[in-house]
DNA sequence: TGAATAGTGTCTCTTAGACAGTATGGC
DNA sequence: GCCATACTGTCTAAGAGACACTATTCA
């Protein structure tokens, strides 16, 4: 990869290409707010001076609201109930432009490497986690994004990680986690970006198997309802997501139960692999991270080679 | 771009970017089976020996069936009703690997245009053809798909064409058209593509607004619903189709009305563009071709810069 | 008049959502 | 007992599809 001696023949040449990751993470689901101790989000990190207000505060000075259509500044509701919310990693930017803003995880592509294991390559440099899922989500490569920079073509996934896994994430240097909806100013177009990252999730939740793989093997309804709120941002009508799972055919009570308090104990259910006999059982290739170069249902192609 | 001496220091380089595109036309939609005059279908059309059967012909020798679901070997279903079909433009190879086979048209990248720039200049080398939608579809870019090639990332486009358009195609050499359900060998991973493709277009029909794209701007609901009969395959209860076009608003009756036949004249209508104070407006940006590097509602990304 | 397409009416089935009410645990 | 959550039942409204039926043109 080198670079041309002048602008103008640097043009005709091919851009760049690199992999970038919206890493979406569910933050802790108990309802003791631990704003504090979440991961890397307070803490100072680094070199830079602190040009951000705490992020995590309730206040939003020097952080951007994404337009998510959902009115929900702080992650409660007004009648006290939690809403969980997602976190997303981002790191800061040591150089020109928007040096100093925050950007999505990336990296370099390898000629022997699939594009997965590049996406996952930043992932773990940035995290030091293994997504529960990983997906392309789309390729940027308008000459304009660059603003500045070397023009560069971004194949950019998006990753789901546990609640469990989430914590332990690595602390890294110039790395911190936001929720989705109190953002800092953020490089290029990373603020579209993340955002349509975001309607892409909420879309995809309706028709596959996504969430059950934010939940351990065996989770009550609750837990499978709070990772679906998570994503949306919204409470959801308990009996009714109740009947929506079990009519589905996608999970199955295990004949366990857990009890967490003051209440009746909740029936355990695994997740059940579509053998396509089941009921309303909407084709959804369950595509692991990694696993090959065709992507799930609803997605675009079309290529030269 | 440059080949470097030996393969390992190859395989450390960043792979090549192309950026290809699947071209859907709409077949003509009259009654009569003009199968020998369709764009380019039969005309022996190059330099290299044919080896295929005639593709537009009944029988599927030397033809592959793309499993799409939907049992339509020929246009026409058992009851003697018509079902319009897509056609795709394909080019053949002339050289290795996958000589003589069909693939999809693509070209090269340049730093300093955008990827529907790119998109669009392969469609118009093929087809002299603008397309009435384009949009990205996927990028390709495992290792394992070049064959023997140089390694390549390809960054997938797809098209629409419409009826009155895909008339004036350019008969190009080694470039012919294929009805969607009756495709040659396809060189690469190209067929995966189409069907890929096939899905998508099939999905977002439902929620957006692409099929009114494909008639003029007046136009009869059964003309509009003649392109969704081609885009999936099948056809239409008209009666249904009626309603449900009118319940989303997105169409307004002209007062015009179009005689064509011995038969009761059609109201003419035309497409209402969505002011999102309509019925049931979902959210569908149009996202013209060649507009912006901001994709449409269901996709995905994340972008290292 | 008949053929052919345009258009209306109506029925059923399914699904999502609202929400009242019951069940079962800990305290 | 009370409280909190788990779970059931039921009503309504909207949408998709099947399909009988009417309307309007030309030959």
């Amino acid at each position: 990869m080198h670079i041309s001696a002048n602008v103008s023949e640097r043009a005709k040449e091919p851009p760049n290409i690199g992999v970038s990751v919206v890493i979406l993470a569910l933050g802790p689901s108990d309802l003791d707010d631990r704003a504090d101790n979440l991961p890397a989000a307070n803490t100072a990190s680094g070199t830079a001076p602190d040009i951000h207000a705490t992020a995590s505060r309730s206040d939003t000075a020097n952080t951007v609201e994404v337009g998510n259509g959902i009115d929900h500044t702080a992650s409660r509701t007004s009648d006290g109930d939690a809403v969980p919310t997602l976190r997303i990693p981002l790191v800061r930017r040591i150089r020109q432009p928007f040096l100093g803003d925050w950007a999505l995880p990336g990296g370099d592509l390898q000629g022997g490497r699939s594009l997965e294991y590049a996406a996952e390559k930043a992932l773990r440099s940035t995290t030091s986690l293994h997504p529960q899922y990983l997906e392309q989500l789309y390729t940027f490569g308008d000459p304009s994004r660059s603003h500045g920079g070397l023009p560069m073509v971004s194949i950019v996934y998006w990753a789901l990680i546990g609640e469990t896994e989430a914590k332990d994430f690595r602390e890294a240097q110039n790395v911190r986690w936001f929720p989705v909806n109190q953002l800092p100013p953020l490089a290029f177009d990373h603020k579209d970006i993340i955002e349509y990252a975001l309607t892409r999730v909420r879309n995809k939740i309706e028709y596959s198997d996504i969430a059950t793989r934010l939940v351990g093997s065996e989770f009550t309804l609750s837990q499978l309802r709070n990772v679906y709120e998570a994503i949306y941002g919204r409470k959801l009508d308990a009996p009714n997501f109740r009947r929506r799972m079990l009519s589905t055919g996608m999970v199955e009570p295990t004949g366990e139960k857990l009890a967490r308090g003051a209440h009746r104990p909740a029936c355990l259910y695994r997740y059940v692999a579509h053998t396509g006999t089941g009921k309303s059982a909407k084709s959804t290739k369950p595509a692991k991270p990694g696993s090959r170069d065709i992507p799930t249902i609803p997605t675009q192609r079309t290529a030269q080679q």
